[in-house]
DNA sequence: CATTTAATTGGTACGCGTTCCATAAACTAT
DNA sequence: ATAGTTTATGGAACGCGTACCAATTAAATG
């Protein structure tokens, strides 16, 4: 096993290095100058590289962008954590935590079009499985609004992922489905909590 | 008011004829070649026109694709009653429809984009607005079966609404979200549809 | 007929994501 | 040093969506 001959690959620290250098041009490109100016040629000028070598260190354009998730994303949790905190009752917690959740979306187009319609559909995705991972990890910002109901019925887990999911949905449609005329947001989120509020003395 | 003079506007039968013909060839680019076969310079060489005229006829590449929602649409629900045939129970045919729902949208991830992918977000969309109108009536399918269930609770309206923009936003979670381990697809349906299901007699 | 107005066309151009390939750079072995 | 090997880089190119514009064509009016 004796060291091969060539080039070696690039350190650690270098490919660190250069994927924080283009999460940062990235990001000042998408605050400053909106989604449409995180461009690969723009990018690569802003951080000093010619085009193609941002396909050396990355998939593609996708990867790039996921890039920007964790930021929105702890944007958005900082952002229902400040709405409940006048807040005490745990139903009015999770219904406030859920409204602020699709309101926000709705609120930032940008922001939503960047994190779910910026994805590889159907694709595993291998590469951008550990940016996934942690910048996803915000969306458990309902956890502790759902166990703090005391429920008994299903995991916590299921629970969580199926509020966050179907959340996103009536994000998703309210924000690119025009031309049907969805029920109002607040009537819609309060009809999802039903299923999660089964104690009938907790509901209002 | 008399009628000015020169060449009039396209009469409205032309107008929908070029219309059907660009969806005519939109969808059989899509069908044979697939998503990406679906250019505009694709389009216009098939239907034969330059790629421009497209543009005299549509807002752009979207408007077109709104034009292929119908087919997929109105395949999905067929898909879904075809499942249902040999089931009487309404619960159970909620269950089911909503399972064969989202697995629909995960076993054609293509289908998918074009749907749910493939729109301009944050925009009114006035120009859209019809097709849409037309297309997205196939989401309907769930009023019925909610109806069935003879609930008291909420509007029909708000339900079915609510129903389908949750199951939407599984579909999209699954489809789009890999990294974050989301629960299996069933139980978040089964948690999703206890908000529907009040009536603890009904519940299996 | 000529005139007027609208629709269509083709060409050009911009920036885009992405791929390919030739070259440069960095290292080992001789 | 030199040769050999592997990686990193950047220029050229493809097809894309879209915009602009000049030229042409089509259909109405006078």
């Amino acid at each position: 096993m004796t060291k091969p001959a060539g080039r070696p690959p690039r350190s650690e620290e270098d490919v660190t290095k250069f994927r924080t250098k283009v999460s940062k041009g990235a990001m000042a490109l998408y605050r400053e100058q909106g989604f449409e100016a995180v461009s690969m040629r723009r990018l690569s000028k802003t951080i000093g590289c010619a085009p193609t070598t941002l396909y050396a260190h990355f998939s593609g354009k996708t990867e790039i962008l996921m890039l920007l998730w964790s930021d929105i994303l702890s944007e958005m949790a900082a952002h229902i954590e400040l709405s409940l905190r006048p807040i005490t009752h745990p139903v009015d917690k999770l219904q406030t935590a859920a409204v602020i959740f699709v309101t926000y979306w709705i609120d930032h187009p940008d922001h939503f079009r960047l994190v779910f319609m910026s994805t590889d559909v159907g694709r595993s995705d291998v590469d951008g499985f550990l940016q996934n991972t942690d910048a996803l990890q915000h969306f458990r910002v309902f956890d502790d609004l759902i166990s703090d109901l005391d429920q008994t019925n299903s995991p916590l887990r299921v629970q969580a992922d199926t509020l966050i999911a179907s959340l996103i949905g009536l994000a998703m449609c309210l924000n690119t489905l025009h031309g049907y005329k969805w029920s109002v947001m607040s009537e819609m989120v309060n009809q999802l909590l039903t299923g999660f509020i089964n104690d009938p003395e907790q509901q209002h």
